[in-house]
RNA sequence: GGGCCAGUAGCUCAGUUGGAUAGAGCACCCGCCUUCUAAGCGGGUGGUCGCGGGUUCGAAUCCUGCCUGGCCUACCA
């Protein structure tokens, strides 16, 4: 139940019925102040300008056609012309029954599901996963498991850098330590260690280079040893990529690999679809297309460039084929593409040259998901002490010895098996969560301290009331199941909190519409503080059995959407800590 | 040079697309454990929303001009 498309739905109908132009919108908002009511629709004022009515006259026109009596004890107007809507807590507490009955949080699915594609986490193969990825991965997760949640289809795409010059430096350190009889799989597995020793190898041995550049020919031909070759490094940077995956909790399998490399074949074609409808113009050697959307004031143009001088084909190639990939073989209705905001231009590109080109249906919508970087606490993109890029494993296997710690302290009798693992969940839930709880478009900076305190929007704080409820309800000994009776909404902490629950499927659609997680996790963090309000105020287990029962269905209510919302951001929840 | 993004409390961040008296957490101050996990809760101090104009019933939010920072800007991705 979505309270905010009801009332706009409601107050929208009766503006119309009010002499407001068809689509006139109601604009309903989470009120602002209690004394405001739970809602209010800010939307009369821009009507009754427009009709060049009084606003305060117009919005008593509204109420009178507006029929609430079902929901809401008391509609008034306020201000210079808002509606605020006083909902009913009998109507709260049959909703909440109704929650607590469903199966699925009572969050309707889309009444015309999307094919989704979502393009996230990318890594390049050449070396490990490093912070950098943390936020496609994260944030790409969490928004394709809401997607699907609401009963989308989603397609993961981990379109993986596998193909490049690099690989020819790679390759060539690769035969020289087959050459010397070294254990290869062993260089391989670290290959941020792998990486740089072949890097030196290229900077200082003029032989070694000359050999790489061969690989990348050999490569690029087809030659069949140096594929096999490729291939072996290709696969077992994908396991490394996989081993993150699994300890990060995401959704990622090596089915939802696209890599750079399966384009290969397409990016002659895409070039000559270019050609054939004359969008393409040759500069300095180069195959280009020139946009007048991508003008200065003084009509120089920023090109794409599709072919290098000499052939080679480049990465806006590759996305080309990419996008009609996913239009003409995935039938995608919308492609989310979470990727750095740095590459804002250049997708503002692809998105429209695959419009003009007819890449894509023009209903298709492509969209830029872009997000911020992660900053140190020297406001620099975040660095490990030795000043090197931080690999992703290595941070989260810090991040749970860290968790591990604090939680061993707070609980010297628990065993060290449950220690580690709550010392897991916390480690990893605290690095994920300090990432998707800001605002994906901004930088955030890394701090170990805030994102692993019990304070504040965190996960340690909400798994932390989640458990606290997992503990009433264990001590309760009730059978959850068969717990039902009617919910009473009769303090102010119960009915804020009532409220608060009635407004998840608010906070999931916003996530899906703007693939922003952090809508949710305020959204959490609210629900958990006004839990721990209510929970400091109503004893639940010492109370009368029918407000006992009353309120433990809150509670019970409350742990299914904290559980829910965090599986929804790909966070574990833990039934003690 | 041009373009994009950002600038909100001492610090870290929100701010539902133009709504009512700008909100959280940390830090600081004051309270609350013989009762369901105090890893918690309640209260308080703290703001020229970078600066100046403009648009209107109403602006942190929109338009404009500056200041500051980051990034992008033709053959890397």
């Amino acid at each position: 139940m979505n309270i905010q498309t009801l009332l706009n739905q409601r107050i929208q109908a009766a503006m119309v019925a009010a002499g407001a132009p068809d689509g006139s919108p109601a604009l309903v908002r989470q009120s602002a102040k209690v004394q405001f009511g739970d809602y209010q629709a800010n939307g009369i004022m821009g009507v009754a300008k427009a009709l060049k009515t009084n606003p305060r006259e117009l919005a008593q026109v509204v109420i009178d056609k507006l029929d609430l009596s079902d929901v809401a004890e008391k509609v008034e107007i306020a201000g210079p012309g808002f509606i605020n809507v006083f909902l009913k807590n009998v109507w709260l507490g049959k909703e909440l029954a109704e929650l607590r009955s469903s199966d699925h949080l009572d969050i309707d699915k889309v009444d015309s599901p999307e094919v989704v594609v979502v393009d996230y986490s990318s890594p390049n193969l050449a070396k490990e996963m490093h912070v950098g990825h943390l936020r496609s991965t994260v944030i790409g997760d969490a928004v394709v498991r809401t997607l699907e949640f609401l009963g989308h289809t989603v397609v993961r795409q981990n379109h993986v850098g596998d193909w490049g010059t690099q690989f020819g430096m790679l390759l060539a350190y690769m035969e020289r330590l087959r050459a010397e009889n070294s254990e290869i799989s062993m260089a391989l597995s670290d290959l941020e260690t792998f990486y740089r020793a072949a890097k030196t190898c290229f900077d200082d041995d003029e032989a070694f280079a000359k050999r790489a550049r061969e690989l990348v020919v050999e490569l690029q031909s087809g030659n069949e040893d140096c594929l096999a070759l490729w291939d072996e490094f290709i696969n077992i940077s994908l396991t490394h990529c996989e081993e993150t995956y699994k300890m990060l909790g995401v959704s990622l399998e090596r089915q939802h690999v696209m890599p750079e490399s399966a384009y290969n074949d397409d990016l002659v074609n895409v070039v000559n679809d270019l050609q054939e409808q004359g969008l393409l113009k040759e500069s300095n050697g180069a195959q280009c297309v020139f946009m007048d959307e991508f003008a200065n004031k003084d009509g120089e143009i920023t090109p794409v460039i599709v072919q290098k001088t000499g052939g080679g084909f480049l990465y806006a190639t590759t996305d080309l084929a990419a996008v009609r990939f996913r239009q003409h073989t995935l039938n995608a209705d919308r492609v989310l593409y979470f990727v750095d905001a740095r590459q804002s231009l250049h997708f503002q590109q692809i998105f429209t040259l695959s419009r003009k080109a007819g890449f894509v249906k023009p209903e298709t919508r492509l969209e830029h998901m872009p997000f911020g970087t992660v900053m140190g606490s020297d406001g620099k993109p975040f660095k490990t002490r030795s000043g090197g890029v931080a690999k992703l494993s290595a941070l989260l296997e810090e991040a749970q010895e860290r968790a591990y710690q604090l939680v061993a302290s707070k609980n010297p009798d628990m065993s060290e098996e449950e220690l580690r693992n709550i010392g897991r969940v916390v480690g990893i839930s605290s690095v994920k969560y300090a990432d998707l709880s800001k605002n994906r478009t901004s930088d955030y900076v890394f701090n170990w301290d805030s994102m692993l305190s019990f304070e504040g929007n965190t996960a340690p704080y909400l798994l932390y009331a989640y458990s606290r409820i997992a503990s009433i309800v264990k001590r309760s000994e009730i059978d959850v199941e068969s717990l039902t009776g009617d919910i009473a909404i009769v303090e102010a902490q119960e009915r804020a909190l009532a409220m608060k629950l009635c407004q998840f499927e608010e906070a999931v659609q916003q996530v899906a519409n703007d693939g922003m997680p952090h809508f949710l996790c305020a959204y959490l963090y609210d629900l958990a503080g006004t839990f721990m309000t209510f929970y400091e105020a109503c004893p639940i287990l010492n109370a009368e059995d029918s407000v006992k029962n009353s309120r433990l269905q809150l509670s019970l209510n409350t742990a299914a959407t904290l559980k829910q919302g965090l599986a929804l951001l790909g966070i574990e929840t833990l039934e003690r800590m």
